[in-house]
RNA sequence: GGGCGGAUGCCAGAGCGGCCAAAUGGGGUGGGCUGUAAACCCACUGGAGAAAUCCUUCGCAGGUUCGAAUCCUGCUCCGCCCA
């Protein structure tokens, strides 16, 4: 279902904001042919979250303007942690973990590229590799006496990622030096399994990137290339994908399509239209036309981009819900009623002695202490079906139950329902 | 191997015997203003407790002291310099 069109993949990537750095200007004319093109991920964790959807979303527009994807997920390189951007050594992590993370994020990329079948190679059919199944093979001797030759300290030495490190106080293990090095071995691994000639990555890739194509052209001869994407920032200087409660998940098990829809939906106005050109597929006529809408018309565009991104990652079914359930609850109706809106179960008996507001606060996680709840709630933040709530101790009881369901707000966004059984 | 310096809360970073649950900044949360925006202003930001107060925290383990994040000893890790 590859919806092969004629676009040529730089000029997409280029009028959607993708591209920070590429190693020459020539890199659009390898598009005009297929190329077979990488990027790889860290198995850091079991799922991926929102900041690493830049890249998952440069393998989509990889495969729909007619070339091959590549995903690599690092379990071998993710056994050493690498070292860029980082200002102290990642932890290390089990095999088994690795191993773990690695099947569950290539399910979630799985949603964004289509791959071949189990042993087909179709010209566009995305492909995954885990690295640990080349890496862990080269032994010690071999590395050195076959690629040792090909990397001069001195150069690697004036990278960013590792003057950074040798400035910082914590340094630079041998370890994570070697990091590089495993990226290039990789590069030029899948230049001669797969024909594969660009690799793409986040921008504090571009050092790993262009030793592999250093490597590629002195042990093969290749002409590979890099292009990187620009580090996705919030105008307001904050972290991007980071909420209230921590990092963005696209596992609906860490982050519901709820909260992830609301994420979206809370995009800072200046932000919109660069997010809507990562994010989504929207055509980018369309993306400017949204992005150009000033004052109170901006939320249409953050609507939409909400809607865009939680179908991409939930399906639409999820991406439906949720847009209703926010709509109903923030719109003038304030029906909280749906599913999709966060909510548990609490049954009529407790409820009948009284239960204080505090621990319902804490119940609902809507705060992580007591501490927090009463803070909330001195701070004024708190309202039980629309009461401001004034008095720490105030009991929650029977009476308080609407339509069948006890209602709980903190701050402007964050709600909880109880269903009282 | 030797010398010197360092390890503090989500992060950065003060404190260097009691006034320290620990300055300040960032981040986060709540309030005000708004548009579920930004900017700005205000408040809060270890846990338990209604509160008094109690408990846990300043790399780890001991010690000195009425009293330690602060002093001493050992250990671990890190940086810098010398070999």
């Amino acid at each position: 279902m590859s919806t092969t069109n004629t676009a040529n993949l730089y000029d997409v990537l280029a009028e959607r904001g993708f591209v920070s750095q590429a190693t020459d200007e020539k890199i659009r004319e390898r598009f005009v042919r297929p190329v077979t093109a990488y990027i790889g991920f860290d198995p850091t964790a079991d799922s991926l979250h929102v900041g690493n959807l830049v890249p998952v979303m440069a393998l989509a527009h990889l495969q729909r303007c007619g070339h091959k994807p590549i995903a690599v997920v690092g379990g071998g390189t993710g056994l050493v942690g690498d070292p860029s951007g980082k200002t102290e050594s990642r932890k290390m992590l089990t095999r088994e973990d690795i191993d773990h993370n690695v099947r569950c994020i290539g399910k979630q990329i799985e949603h964004f590229v289509t791959f071949d079948a189990p042993g087909k190679n179709s010209p566009t059919g995305a492909v995954m590799l885990n690295n640990a199944d080349w890496l862990t093979e080269l032994s010690w001797v071999e590395l050195l006496r076959d690629y040792g030759t090909h990397f001069s300290v001195n150069r690697m030495l004036t990278m960013d990622s590792v003057k950074s490190r040798l400035d910082a106080e914590s340094g630079l293990t041998f370890l994570e030096f070697n990091y590089m090095v495993m990226q290039a071995v990789d590069f030029l691994h899948l230049y001669k399994t797969h024909k594969c000639t660009v690799q793409m990555g986040g921008q504090d890739q571009w050092g790993n990137i262009v030793m592999g194509i250093e490597l590629g052209r002195r042990i093969a001869g290749a002409e590979l290339a890099g292009l990187t994407f620009p580090l996705v920032t919030k105008s307001d200087g904050g972290k991007f994908g980071k909420s209230e409660s921590g990092n963005v998940w696209l596992d609906p098990k860490r982050t519901s399509p709820y909260e992830f829809y609301q994420f979206w939906r809370n995009t800072p106005d200046v932000d919109v239209k660069r997010y809507l050109g990562f994010f989504t597929f929207l055509p980018i006529d369309e993306v400017n036309k949204l992005g150009a809408l000033q004052g109170q018309e901006a939320n249409a565009a953050k609507q939409m981009l909400a809607y865009e991104v939680t179908k991409l990652v939930h399906g639409q079914a999820e991406a439906d819900t949720a847009r209703d359930s926010v709509q109903k609850a923030f719109g003038a109706a304030q029906d909280v009623t749906g599913e999709a809106i966060p909510h548990g179960d609490l049954s009529e008996a407790e409820l009948g002695a009284g239960i204080g507001v505090i621990q319902l606060l804490v119940t609902a996680g809507l705060a992580k202490s007591n501490g927090e709840a009463k803070r909330l709630v001195s701070a004024g933040g708190v309202r039980l079906h629309d009461q401001p709530v004034k008095d720490i101790s105030q009991q929650v009881t029977a009476d308080d139950i609407r339509d069948g369901y006890v209602l709980i707000r903190a701050g402007k966004k964050r709600l909880f329902r109880f269903d009282v059984r």
